[in-house]
RNA sequence: GCUCCCGUGGUGUAGUCCGGCCAAUCAUUCCGGCCUUUCGAGCCGAAGACUCGGGUUCAAAUCCCGACGGGAGCACCA
């Protein structure tokens, strides 16, 4: 065998030696696509602040959209006055700006209600569509049983007037247009599912304009259709519904995107759903919608994870429709590297210990703010105390030595409950010892908050949220609002200025 | 219960449509080493997977059937 390799080696080096594949961020090609002509749509709903969930789907439809040169929408799905809020219209459209995507026309669904009606008036008409007045329990009830109501075998005539009732205000709330479906198909969502209801409730931006709203069956399946959307992508929850989607489509005569479907995103330990975060913050359990343990872009924001880190991981998570459960350390990881070259480093003592040195020389020094970038640096002067952190004076015994970092060597003379005597040994930098963060007197009291999941095997950890307190050198004073910078030996942490006091938020490791 | 979807190392992912170049990709985590004035980064190395059972075929992660496991839907929410 030992021949064989070295006569390889010989031959063919190149066998021996496998390249190694660049790892690419890239998704890979859509079916049916053709360069200039691709259209994506991202249609959330505008009830809440956007999560990386919707990241998921935002990403993958704008880069589908860019690398067939094409086209993306942003369409506002905003049928259900009861949901919508025009907060989160403007708060959306922050979050994806954020996020770096950039959307080549903007629409909101409820601006195209008027078209909704004569397309629903079209069904009617053709005998697809009908008016249902029956109470909601009995509808489920026949649906299970798969039998037809009374109102399924009336006139188209008569369906018409009573729709224009609906329009009008004739009928007040329970009356409903419904698709004539296949009560008998084993795919339930088939069984005449609702197209249109009535909802009083003013909506955000028609106000009582309009009572009658579409459902998600009509509204989603009509829009992607008629505004050009080649290729709609939504989440596997609706793959039931995809029969329907395109009965509506057919019947209506309407062309028919490829649609497609991927799994949701989900993370260890942290709720991926407005369902989930919203009682979250309504308990008061998290502070806010930007609250550092929480999945949303505002949350991730604040934590000191970028953009750039999100649509990468993202697009590493493929668009599959495998359930997974995807751990927080795949996010760190990605965005670590990227902050690790463009990062300032400062020193920060969590949990000080005060230090005195004996004999120690004053000191003026400058400290770099990058080990091998060039990203400028700082001044320090030093006197005789120090602070370091707690978690290393535990690790040490008396007649140790070690070095305040970029400083000089000292030696541990004795060690007190509150502070350690030590003597200044020299600035000749010894291999093999540890080499400590330090702060001066000079310092700036700040807390570092620490988020850790917020669910610990399913149950809400009330530790998920810690804080740390610690002096940090000077110079973190004019660190800019929002920066992101690496506190050595300690980790990523963002930086936030509230009401003259500095607090910071640990990103990672 | 019924229907649909999914099942690749500890984790995430590529490959499955169109069987052979898969001796299965890349990453992450952990472990070992190098390097480093950070516990970060970088470099090298190790370990580790096609859910199971049948079938088709010269050949199966890939196609077919079945079992098992997980998820979703069965709304006048999306």
């Amino acid at each position: 065998m030992k021949e064989q390799i070295s006569e390889l080696e010989k031959i063919a080096p190149d066998l021996l030696h496998r390249e190694k594949k660049e790892r690419v961020f890239k998704l890979p090609p859509l079916p049916y696509a053709e360069d200039g002509k691709v259209v994506t749509r991202f249609p959330p709903e505008p009830n809440g602040y956007l999560h990386i969930g919707h990241a998921k789907a935002a990403v993958i439809d704008h880069e589908y959209a860019r690398m067939y040169n094409g086209k993306f929408i942003l369409r506002f799905d905003d049928t259900n006055p009861e949901n919508a809020a025009i907060e989160f219209y403007d708060a959306q459209r922050e979050d994806l700006q954020w996020l770096g995507i950039e959307w080549d026309e903007e629409y909101n669904t409820s601006d195209h209600l008027k078209i909704h009606y004569q397309l629903a008036e079209q069904l009617i008409r053709q005998g697809d569509a009908y008016v249902c007045r029956c109470p909601p329990e009995e509808i489920r009830k026949k649906r299970f049983q798969r039998k037809e109501c009374r109102c399924r075998n009336l006139s188209s005539g008569e369906n018409i007037d009573m729709w224009n009732d609906m329009l009008s205000s004739g009928f007040s709330k329970g009356v409903i247009l419904r698709l004539k479906g296949d009560l008998h198909s084993s795919n339930t969502a088939m069984h005449d599912p609702t197209l249109f209801r009535i909802i009083e409730k003013p909506h955000p931006i028609h106000g009582d304009r309009y009572h009658v709203w579409p459902t998600y069956d009509f509204a989603g399946a009509v829009e992607d259709s008629i505004s050009g959307v080649t290729h709609p992508f939504r989440t596997k929850e609706y793959e039931l519904r995809d029969e329907c989607y395109f009965y509506i489509l057919e019947r209506l005569h309407l062309r028919k995107p490829h649609l497609m479907e991927f799994s949701r995103l989900s993370i260890k330990g942290m709720p991926v759903s407005k369902r989930r975060i919203k009682p979250l913050i309504e308990k008061g359990i998290v502070s806010g919608y930007d609250d550092i343990r929480l999945p949303t872009l505002r949350g991730l924001k604040r934590r000191g994870i970028l953009p750039e880190t999100i649509k990468q991981f993202v697009i590493s998570q493929g668009i599959s429709k495998v359930e997974s459960t995807a751990p927080f350390s795949l996010v760190e990881a990605i965005n670590r590297k990227i902050l690790d070259p463009k990062t300032r480093r400062y020193f920060f003592v969590p949990n000080p210990v005060k230090i005195v040195v004996k004999n120690a020389p004053k000191k003026r020094i400058e400290l770099k703010l990058h080990p091998t970038k060039d990203l400028g640096k700082r001044v320090v002067e030093t006197g005789s105390t120090f602070y370091i952190p707690k978690d290393d004076v535990q690790r040490m015994k008396t007649g140790e030595t070690f070095r305040l970092k970029e400083l000089y060597n000292i030696r541990i003379e004795k060690i007190s409950d509150d502070i350690i005597t030590t003597q200044y040994v020299g600035e000749e930098l010894l291999p093999d010892t540890a080499k400590i963060q330090w702060t001066t007197d000079d310092h700036i009291c700040m807390s570092v908050f620490v988020s850790k999941p917020l669910f610990k095997n399913e149950k809400y950890d009330p530790d998920s949220l810690q804080r740390i307190d610690g002096y940090a050198e000077k110079a973190v004073a004019d660190i800019y609002e929002g920066e992101i910078i690496q506190f050595e030996r300690f980790g990523f942490v963002r930086i936030e200025k509230q009401n003259s006091k500095i607090v910071g938020f640990f990103a990672h490791k």
